[in-house]
DNA sequence: AAAAATTTGGCATATTCTGCCATTCGAAGA
DNA sequence: TCTTCGAATGGCAGAATATGCCAAATTTTT
């Protein structure tokens, strides 16, 4: 299903991907528009798929999840059979916020969150490192945020 | 200012974290509460800074923004001017999603989001090689998505 | 230029939010 | 064990918001 998006929706899109929980009404306010057809264009969008859903975004230090790390990990092997149950195991480590597939330098990529380095290292020597399919992994470790954005550029 | 959150808090987080949006009179059913207590701890966990902020996730491949590329960057001097030279630079590009230094291998890690692998090229050497700080970029090109998530694990 | 299709704005109703107050619950002390 | 005090809860009333419908306006098509 594709839809173009014409340049009010594009507007709303940037409006919610700042603030999630404005009211309707602020929204068609900021956008120009009268509530009702605002309304129905989020809508529009929604069902579409264009807005994938709306999440509240925690503070990750106050939460105790401070430390987010880069990994880097290398398979024994590249068959499905092995890609497979690595998806499943990092599937169940809510440690784990994202993981790709790669082709090049590694096999797959990791963005993990625990509270310090101290769990980290106990997450990566108890569970990581212990699928079947891991025969490697690097981590870079991030000492400062120098950017954190959740807006997608549009257009 | 640190909070203890209690069973009740980390319940109204972990539903939060799924839907943003949900109806105070939803959220305090789920969670057991009348609507008047649950809306007083969503307020005050929003003012304590626990939830930073609510957001619409748009569907990146929808919007023109298919491509997540992780970017490893080597600095040519590690000293402050040049690191804030750098930071200064990266908050300018709206590709730039995440960016953090780190310690170790590399100096800087970026998650970059663009159309395709023609616009990133594009991005790379157009943008990112010319920032003056940066002596060399090694990039982890995902193929697959295997997991992303919005939700922090909670304790 | 006329007609069709889409989008818009306004209105009425239902739902939700918000602030206030009495009550209840739980912990600390006698 | 009983009493007291503070914090959290639940319910209520008024305000604000969301939602669905319909006529008017706009844009597109022929």
């Amino acid at each position: 299903m594709l839809i173009t998006l014409d340049p009010i929706d594009r507007h709303i899109l940037r409006v919610l991907q700042r603030d999630g929980r404005i009211s309707n009404v602020d929204l068609a306010k900021e956008v120009g528009l009268s509530p009702s057809p605002c309304l129905r264009r989020v809508r529009l969008l929604e069902e579409a798929g264009i807005i994938d859903r709306y999440v509240a975004v925690l503070d990750p230090a106050k939460v105790g999840a401070g430390l987010t790390v880069f990994a880097r990990v290398w398979f024994k092997t590249q068959d499905a059979e092995v890609t497979l149950r690595f998806a499943e195991a990092v599937r169940r480590f809510p440690e784990v916020m994202e993981c790709y597939l790669t082709t090049g330098e590694c096999d797959a990529v990791l963005r993990i969150v625990t509270a310090d380095l101290h769990s980290y290292w106990r997450f990566q020597a108890d569970h990581l490192t212990r699928i079947p399919s891991v025969l490697s992994v690097k981590t870079d470790v991030p000492m400062e945020t120098l950017k954190r954005s959740f807006e997608l550029p549009l257009r």
